[in-house]
DNA sequence: ATTAAAATGAAAATCGTTATTAATTAACCC
DNA sequence: GGGTTAATTAATAACGATTTTCATTTTAAT
């Protein structure tokens, strides 16, 4: 599987007909739509929120609901897109042409700030070797009172 | 709030009657035998999980899962029990008797091992500082495959 | 252009959780 | 103990997010 990270959007975009292809998928104008509304807004969205956006600026084009659960999920099968779950606010989505972080996220404001910590990152593969793991994976989220709301 | 930690069943019982009474909430028996279960067994319930094994353990008490529902809420929320979010397995609920630990997860089996690790919790209060968050809470998941499934 | 397979949107279904409600029970007073 | 009142309960309806179904449309290959 191909690291997407820093990809320009049409190396991007060349990626993602590739998958296609080699799955027999077929390219669509709502899954071009949706990649290239992820590429070009690097925050953090629900299923919802990228609906609306997708409808707000793109009235011509039909899409339904479905249609972006549906992508997404293809999207993140294919590592072209990260997911958070948040409890209760759901399942947030992200383009992963960016290289691996965590989340700290404010509970007032639900902001979400992007970290990368090696020392954390390190010590995680110690500690699941530890317990006879192969890390494969991790979550690792923080959340307080960011400056503003505090 | 007091740390429940390491408090006998007998110790925890008066705490969770004392909670009620400063709440005017009743003493009832289905919130007694689900905080016995809960002490009883320390596995990582979820309330469905929970709502089974006290039907089966207990016939004879009349307890719908709406009510164990309503009380991992409230013992949650007066920090008896605490409960970590696992994706698409839902939320699930251990005793909080037991001193902070984070989990490792075996995406095979389901195995949740669980582990302390001071020099992450401190990074995490690094990090928080350093994005300007005051940090009120975490979760830390390590996903892998367990010495048994590899 | 023809054709077959894949993709779509709309609506129905599903699933975990929460709210409603009428009946039951606990806690308090006498 | 019996009576009163407010809290709690189980059952069921409602809910919201996500998934499935299905008839129709679109894509991609010939
Ligand atoms: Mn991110
Ligand atoms: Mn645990
Ligand atoms: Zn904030
Ligand atoms: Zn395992």
């Amino acid at each position: 599987m191909n690291s997407i990270v820093s990809l320009s959007y049409k190396e991007l975009l060349a990626e993602f007909k590739n998958i296609l292809k080699q799955n027999q998928l077929k390219f669509t104008s709502q899954r071009e739509i949706i990649l290239y509304t992820l590429y070009n807004n690097t925050q953090h969205f629900t299923s919802e929120d990228l609906y609306m956006l997708i409808k707000q600026e793109y009235p011509e084009l039909s899409i339904g609901i479905a249609t972006v659960y549906r992508t997404l999920s293809l999207l993140e099968e294919n590592n072209i897109v990260s997911s958070i779950s948040l409890g209760i606010q759901g399942k947030k989505y992200e383009i992963a042409n960016k290289p691996h972080h965590d989340h700290n996220i404010c509970e007032t404001c639900n902001k979400i700030v992007e970290f990368e910590n090696d020392e954390i990152e390190e010590l995680q593969h110690t500690i699941a070797k530890e317990n006879g793991f192969i890390l494969t994976n991790h979550l690792m989220q923080l959340y307080g009172i960011c400056k503003e709301c505090q």
